[in-house]
DNA sequence: AGCACGCCGACT
DNA sequence: GTCGGCGTGCTC
């Protein structure tokens, strides 16, 4: 027998498949983890594929030392997601597996248990009568024994007393046999099991649509509160009773213990929960409950796609449109390519479910590749909070230069003498404060990466976000000597203070990264907020998803603009999501909530549809621009970034592709939408110069990828290549 | 990634 | 003469 073995060596010239024969004397697993000779080293390898023959010569071929667990740790399903992930972001193998197998098991922190399960003998049922009579511990153990016949040596143990088991151990009372096995999974309390709720007819005809599979691939188009929850429930329940399992996802921001606590008293201990604030042993324990079927539902964030679940039921992706189901950092991919081939090999549908589903998603709906289910009504038929666009540039000309316009001042002194809640939300650009020179227009940089560097009051101190390098204020301008230094854009800490001078009788919570440092701290600024009335919370993006907060009644966006303009196709349609999220943490109780949109550009379309909750004629509009300007999901785009420690060699090199794609280009010409060579937005990112080919190809040319592929995989000793399909940011 | 082989410069 | 620099190539 031979084994198609992958080595745990995470490079390209390493992503190949090499035999190996297996031993004689113990069984090998299909997609078991192995000790190999390899060289003249030793490393671990997973077994891909068994067969019986080999093309290469017997003294070409090694032995496999001995597996590493004794059970596999890649179930059937994911060869096809290995497959798929290969042909898509063209991973390694080695890097997909990484996602698949938990780290805990691969870096061996969690060890398998021996269990010592001792029993009577023969011998000590036959000669009970003769221990001694004052060995009273002894006596008792073996009439313990008598009853339960089987039991684990550590509980005796702590019955009887150590020594006593292992007297009669050695007597020859009892034995044991050793079998492995893992902790036992941290049984909490279990929580008081809710019913399911009844559905409005509309959530029914959603939960029938879904599980009768005319379309495996559903798209779930709701509004705030329009109850997309309880359908994903009760799709859940369905798998459970056809005795299924399910994978349940949501942002990881949104994975709070509410979260889990919803969906525990709902299903209650068949729920596992994967996130990465467990400790190692809590993780496995939850891995390995769903591995061995004891939980049979998986709640997580990205990562939980790969959970190991037999017999799938259900996959539901909540907030489709959310950046963190795509992986930013190496391996790249998308949460819905590894959905959807577990869906299709378990024949079970898949829901992706948004108030804002991402312009590809709801194309492909339209395209009719997926189900367009559409939630219109609200569950408590509370009308959605009514949104006031405020024109800055017309307050700036009103001579109001502060951050906050008269309107929404208005508003929040309303808010807080009815004893209200407020939630400001200023997003990540927003929220740095450069050091800048107003004679020359100086910005301080860092040194090591090509950005500006963000001013922190609290340790008075200049800050790189990109490298978390430290620097000194400036006092006076490095590039012509004055002393006319100011700070530029307001950020989250100083409209803390100013909100604290404008209102001193009122609470300010201010929760950004800096203020959240911990896992704890997030949740105890929150749960802070929650009690305090009248209150005032600031912060960025991360206040904006998931939780809910009943006593808001007044939304203000600082500066909704700020995504308007970053330099990406995705623009408007994160500004729409964004602005429609934060607008959605406003008035989710019986009081009608009302939000304060901050812009300097009044008159922009996606500020026009947003506010009138138009999603469809948002959608309507920027596909007519992306067809036209042959933006995805009319094309892919490819960015090949070069980086190197010195700024030449990277240049160099990508002239050097550039003109190899100019000639591919010749080869494809109706393929090419655009290319171009360029220095990175961010030029320099820790310590490393970066220059970038971007390229838009036309979206079904397999052939031509697999190329642009081949030609970025050069091996230069000055600088590294990288290639990406469909980037999340190009910078 | 490792690790060895291999071919050139400055030292006990 | 050798010790050691890191370029190149291979790993079932």
């Amino acid at each position: 027998m031979f084994a198609e073995v992958v080595v745990d060596v995470s490079t390209n010239s390493l992503d190949k498949i090499f035999d190996y024969e297996c031993p004689k004397n113990i069984e090998i697993l299909l997609g078991q983890r192995v000790l190999v000779p390899f060289g003249r080293q030793t490393i671990e390898g997973y077994v891909l594929n068994l067969k019986e023959t080999t093309e290469l010569q017997p003294n070409q071929v090694k032995q496999i030392i001995k597996p590493l667990d004794d059970f596999s740790l890649i179930l059937p399903e994911m060869f096809d997601v290995i497959r798929e992930l290969k042909q898509e972001y063209k991973l390694r193998i080695i890097d997909i597996l990484h996602l698949i197998v938990p780290s805990q098991i691969r870096n061996g922190k969690v060890k398998q248990q021996v269990v010592k399960n001792c029993f009577l003998t023969e011998y000590g049922l036959e000669n009970l009568d003769q221990i001694k009579s004052n060995a009273k511990n002894q006596i008792q153990a073996c009439a313990y024994l008598r009853t339960i016949p089987n039991c684990d040596f550590t509980k005796l143990a702590t019955k009887f007393g150590n020594q006593t088991i292992n007297t009669l151990i050695s007597k020859g009372y009892i034995a044991f046999n050793e079998t492995k096995s893992f902790r036992a999974p941290m049984q909490d309390i279990s929580p008081e099991i809710e019913a399911d709720l009844t559905l409005t007819d509309l959530q029914q005809k959603a939960v029938d649509t879904i599980l009768s599979k005319q379309n495996l691939f559903n798209l779930l188009f709701g509004v705030t509160g329009s109850g997309k929850t309880e359908v994903y429930m009760q799709v859940i329940r369905e798998a459970l009773k056809n005795n299924q399992t399910a994978i349940m996802l949501v942002p990881e921001i949104s994975l709070t213990p509410k979260t889990v606590k919803q969906f525990r008293s709902r299903f209650g201990d068949l729920v596992a929960v994967l996130h990465s604030g467990l400790s190692d042993g809590e993780k496995f324990d939850e891995w390995f409950r769903l591995y061995n079927g004891t939980a049979k539902i998986a709640v997580g964030a990205r990562s939980a796609i790969f959970a190991p679940l037999k017999n799938l039921g259900a996959i539901i992706i909540d907030e489709e449109h959310d950046g963190s189901y795509q992986s930013e950092s190496n391996p790249r991919y998308e949460t819905i390519t590894v959905a959807k081939a577990r869906a299709k090999y378990n024949d079970c549908p898949l829901v992706l479910g948004s108030a804002t589903p991402t312009i590809e998603t709801f194309y492909n709906a339209q395209m009719g590749n997926y189900n367009l289910i559409t939630l219109d009504k609200r569950i408590n038929k509370m009308p959605l909070p009514k949104m006031d666009i405020v024109d800055m540039c017309q307050e700036f000309r009103s001579g109001n230069t502060s951050i906050f316009s008269g309107q929404l001042l208005n508003e929040m002194s309303k808010a807080v003498n009815n004893n209200e809640q407020i939630m400001l939300f200023l997003n990540r650009r927003g929220f740095s404060s450069y050091q800048m020179c107003r004679e020359c227009g100086y910005v301080a940089k860092c040194t090591d990466c090509d950005v500006s560097l963000v001013y922190h009051k609290e340790d008075n101190l200049l800050k790189c976000h990109y490298c978390g390098k430290k620097f000194k204020p400036l006092t006076k301008c490095p590039s012509c000597g004055k002393t006319t230094i100011k700070l530029g854009n307001t950020g989250t800490e100083k409209i803390e203070e100013e909100l604290q001078n404008l209102f001193p009788q009122t609470k300010v919570f201010r929760m950004d990264n800096d203020t959240t440092t911990t896992k704890s701290s997030h949740a105890k600024i929150l749960s802070e907020f929650e009690k305090t009335k009248p209150a005032i919370l600031v912060g960025t993006q991360m206040i904006a998803k998931g939780h809910d907060f009943p006593m808001v009644t007044l939304v203000g966006l600082l500066d909704a603009d700020l995504s308007l303009f970053y330099c990406d196709f995705k623009a408007n349609e994160k500004t729409y999501q964004l602005v429609t999220q934060v607008a959605g943490r406003a008035g989710r109780a019986e009081k009608e909530g009302k939000v304060v949109l901050q812009t300097f550009f009044p008159k922009h379309y996606v500020y026009n549809f947003c506010t009138n909750y138009d999603y469809l004629r948002f959608y309507n509009k920027e596909i007519n621009l992306r067809q036209t300007a042959q933006f995805p999901p009319f094309s892919k785009i490819i960015r090949v970034l070069v980086t190197a420690e010195e700024d030449d060699p990277a240049k160099l090199l990508t002239h050097e592709l550039f003109l190899k794609f100019k000639d591919l280009r010749v080869k494809y010409p109706n393929d090419f939408i655009f290319l171009e060579a360029m220095r990175s937005p961010h030029a320099k990112i820790k310590r490393k110069y970066r220059y970038q080919v971007l390229m838009r190809v036309s979206e079904n040319n397999e052939k031509l990828i697999e190329e642009i592929f081949e030609i970025s995989n050069v091996i230069n000793n000055k600088a590294t290549v990288f290639v990406e399909v469909n980037p999340q940011n190009l910078s």
